[in-house]
DNA sequence: GATCTCACG
DNA sequence: ACGTACGTGAGATCG
């Protein structure tokens, strides 16, 4: 019977775990700031290992300091990059890890892994009672691969396991010549030489005729012309990157294969995976948790059980996550000394009860529309919160990941004894009162305990009534249009086939890509991941190369619409004739709402059949009332950079992108073309986003080098504007994170990335969330004072819809005066910037007609 | 479940 | 040499 070790290089699996997650500059940490993402992916793939191969014995082998190779090569792995500081701390950690996890782990002064590695597999090949796994990504090591040793080699996706035969089969050669190969098409990432000019598929040809690096020599004559000189000026180096590329098997290891049996984890891993805050892997909980749980929890049977001298949390569960018309499951409650579940029947009760009592809990805007009630004494809603701070939550959780210091068991440990829902939904609410003031505290301390008091809490209720109110939306008119839209649709489709002369899934990009660009031959763009680009962009400049291309534009637009539109938003009509959208308070991250289940933030309002759909979208009273702010972002831009030109530019009241393209192009205002506005329109927005000559070129069709020079102007004759791209990036990069008008807060990552394009993105990200989201901050700081407004005026009419810079209303007949009044007003002085802020309204008795 | 495409501000 | 505009949600296809 034989005994089989399994060896792992170390080194190499942290460095690809390490570089898998890198490159996005999000680095995972945890909450102490230690950088984890290598450690988690390292475990995930040890545990795949172990699951996979089930071992007796392992041993994981690390490089330590430099090697033997260095000293006698001193370019040896020159020109790979310094490994990084977030990597280094993790390469400390792991050997603790490994200890904890129960694995055997070594290094050997002046060795690397592979060497190490390639000793204990001549063990293994001299001694009949053994045979050995090496598992790596690194290719060398293919070299080793003998009948009883065999490589587990990690691939880009998952691995492949190679013994002699297969290796042979895939690349045609014997796997110890791997080390020939080496020799003659080099390593670029060890800097082994090899012969220059010659790559791996050259050398591959070579050896599988010559066999050896020697034979290959020794019949160098046969070989002719330039490949011959080649091959013999690079002798030396060629037998020198040998040498380089051989995996030394000598290394003096004293432990024996018997020292490195593998017999499981010990019972500190869990405690090294809390520290490291890998939750998820944490596999034995400890029961005592839950029986602490279930004595502490009792069934609410008398309302009068639960203590009002204090503040109480509770936690509502319902069975959707579309909640809307969802089943609530139950509700947890915690008054500071008693644990309670409350059964759904109870639950009315219970608020009317604890009317005086304020209350902390989770999601606020659920529990008003499930309950169909607004407690205005639920002071606190740690879903806001946590946004506001930036915790990592999960949805299906919807509580923080980690407690926090907090003297509570971790949420994780509840999902791992799989507690009922009773027991959950009490558990919940102790963690929102438990952590309350710390968070409380953590928002004060971080400056955005005003935006969650005046604006974030407040706005909550707004949006649980435009979700309960909802926006009628008729079927039949729907229905009419998708009718129409499917005969042209079919048409269409006929057209297209005959046109191609073949029937295909015009839907599919990748049936497109094939019949456009090489059944009909016609020139095409880049490549994506899988295939030929087919989107928009690239067929609109295929018009008139081919007759089909209209037709196919014209499908697309039809089937979206159909397909997203008609037959989408009829699916989400209730019983009550009406459409509820979820509002996303707690999403984004520059401080915008998002819409969903459906999305009513994107309904077509550019193409002209596409907004036909709008005709379906009614009012209940009279009319809709739309407000939208006009360039609120480059008000905002304006005011926040302080340009004195942009500035007076609005507070005179010129039409900004007329303005800018006067200044652009050197003429005056009145003699502005077209064309000139729209240039100037395309490279204010551009700045917005951070734009480059290129993109910019590309948008609006004209070279690289001349859009470079529109933005160039633009700089010189906004010279405040520039100053302020610069200083807001130069501030983030010191921080990590920018700021909008009303203090929210986004940490930028990406800037600490070491993917250049990943910083230039975190560089746009700086110029531009602070004028989203400050956008974002006005509107809903009105949103609450309109609200509030209706309140106070007695105001019957209804706020429906919020679309990033637009409000549109359900207003009566007899309100429309001053509720445009109200609206306009408020959307206006909400916030005194040193440009005013500008609302044009429109009336309509559809949502096609308003606007 | 990833990818592509396209709707909105 | 490379890749190139911010923020979203949703439907269809395909491995």
């Amino acid at each position: 019977m034989h005994k089989r070790i399994v060896l792992i290089d170390g080194n190499n699996l942290m460095f690809r775990s390490y570089y898998a997650t890198a490159y996005t500059g999000n680095l995972m940490k945890n909450s102490k700031g230690q950088t984890t993402n290598a450690l988690y992916g390292f475990v995930n793939m040890i545990n795949k290992i172990i699951d996979e191969e089930k071992p007796e014995y392992m041993c994981v082998a690390f490089d330590v300091g430099k090697s033997f190779r260095h000293r006698e090569y001193a370019d040896y792995k020159a020109g790979r990059n310094a490994t990084p500081e977030e990597l280094k701390s993790q390469l400390v950690i792991v050997r603790e890890l490994l200890d904890k996890m129960g694995i055997f782990n070594i290094n050997v002064l002046d060795y690397e892994a592979d060497d190490i590695i390639g000793t204990l597999c001549k063990r293994a090949d001299e001694d009949e009672e053994w045979d050995a796994l090496l598992v790596t990504s690194d290719h060398d090591y293919l070299q080793l691969i003998t009948d009883v040793c065999n490589v587990k080699l990690l691939k880009p996706k998952d691995f492949t396991k190679y013994n002699p035969q297969n290796f042979e089969e895939e690349y045609g050669i014997e796997p110890i010549r791997v080390i020939d190969l080496k020799a003659l098409m080099g390593d670029a990432s060890d800097n082994i030489p090899g012969v220059p000019g010659i790559g791996e598929k050259t050398a591959l040809k070579l050896l599988k005729e010559y066999k050896t690096l020697d034979n290959l020599y020794a019949n160098i004559d046969n070989i002719k012309g330039k490949m011959h000189d080649k091959l013999v000026e690079n002798k030396d180096s060629a037998y020198f990157s040998y040498k380089l590329a051989t995996i030394y098997r000598d290394v003096p290891i004293s432990n024996t294969f018997e020292d490195m049996k593998y017999e499981g984890p010990t019972d500190k891993l869990d405690d090294m995976y809390r520290e490291l805050e890998f939750y998820s892997l944490i596999k034995n909980q400890k029961p005592v948790k839950k029986a602490e749980i279930e004595t502490n929890l009792s069934i609410l049977e008398d309302v009068k059980d639960i203590r009002l001298d204090k503040q109480i949390a509770y936690y509502i569960e319902c069975d959707n996550e579309i909640y809307y018309g969802s089943n609530i499951l139950g509700m947890g409650l915690y008054d500071g000394k008693n644990l309670f579940y409350v059964e759904p029947s109870l639950i009315d009760e219970v608020f009317d009860y604890t009317q005086e009592t304020p209350k902390y809990t989770f999601d606020l805007k659920k529990n008003i529309v499930l309950l169909k009630r607004f407690d205005t004494n639920t002071i606190y809603d740690m879903n806001l919160v946590s946004y506001l701070l930036n915790k990592v939550t999960k949805d299906d959780i919807a509580i923080p990941m980690n407690n926090d210091g907090i003297d509570i068991p971790l949420y994780h440990d509840i999902i791992k004894n799989k507690l009922d829902i009773k027991q959950t939904v009490a558990l919940k609410a102790k963690y929102i009162y438990d952590l309350h003031d710390k968070y409380i505290d953590d928002l004060k301390s971080d400056e955005m305990y005003e935006l969650y008091t005046e604006i974030e809490h407040p706005l909550t209720s707004v949006l649980a009534k435009m979700e309960l109110n909802g926006i009628r939306c008729d079927a039949n008119i729907l229905n009419d249009l998708s009718k129409e839209m499917k005969g042209h649709l079919s048409e269409i489709e006929e057209k297209i086939y005959e046109l191609c002369d073949t029937k295909f899934n015009i839907s599919s990009p990748r049936q497109l890509g094939e019949v456009l660009f090489e059944k009909l031959g016609l020139p095409h763009g880049k490549k994506g991941a899988t295939g030929y680009k087919t989107g928009a962009e690239v067929l609109e400049k295929l018009i008139g190369v081919h007759p089909v291309i209209e037709y196919i534009l014209e499908y697309r637009n039809l089937s979206k619409l159909e397909s997203t539109y008609l037959e989408g938003l009829n699916r989400y009509i209730r019983e009550d004739g009406k459409i509820h959208t979820i509002y996303k308070q707690t999403l984004t991250r520059t401080g915008r709402l998002s819409s969903a289940e459906p999305n009513l933030q994107n309904i077509p309002a550019r193409d002209e059949i596409g907004k036909l759909v709008r005709k379906a979208f009614l009012p209940e009273n009279q009319e809709f009332l739309s407000a939208d702010y006009s360039q609120i972002e480059l008000r905002i831009l304006a005011h926040i950079s302080g340009s004195k030109e942009l500035i007076d530019a609005f507070v005179r009241g010129d039409d900004i992108h007329t303005k800018v393209a006067a200044d652009i192009f050197n003429k005056k205002m009145e003699d502005v073309t077209k064309n000139e506005r729209r240039t100037a329109k395309a490279v204010i927005f551009g700045i917005v986003y951070g734009i480059s000559g290129f993109g910019l070129g590309e948008n609006i069709g004209i070279s690289p080098k001349e859009a470079r020079s529109f933005i160039q102007k633009y700089y010189e004759l906004y010279p405040g504007v520039k100053d302020y791209m610069d200083l807001i990036v130069k501030d983030a990069y010191d921080s990590g994170y920018v700021r909008t008008l009303f203090k929210r807060k986004r940490h930028i990552d990406e800037l600490f990335s070491g993917n250049y394009m990943i910083r230039q993105g975190g560089e746009r990200i700086a110029l531009n969330t602070p004028i989203q989201g400050s956008s974002a901050d006005i509107i809903k700081k009105a949103m609450v004072e309109i609200d509030k407004a209706f309140e106070v005026n007695n105001i019957k009419s209804k706020m429906l819809l919020q679309i990033h810079d637009e409000l549109v209303f359900d207003v009566l007949e007899e309100e429309k005066e001053k509720v445009t009044d109200i609206v306009k007003t408020i959307m206006e002085s909400t916030v005194k910037l040193s440009v005013p802020l500008k609302v044009s309204t429109d009336f309509g008795t559809d949502l096609y007609e308003t606007k």
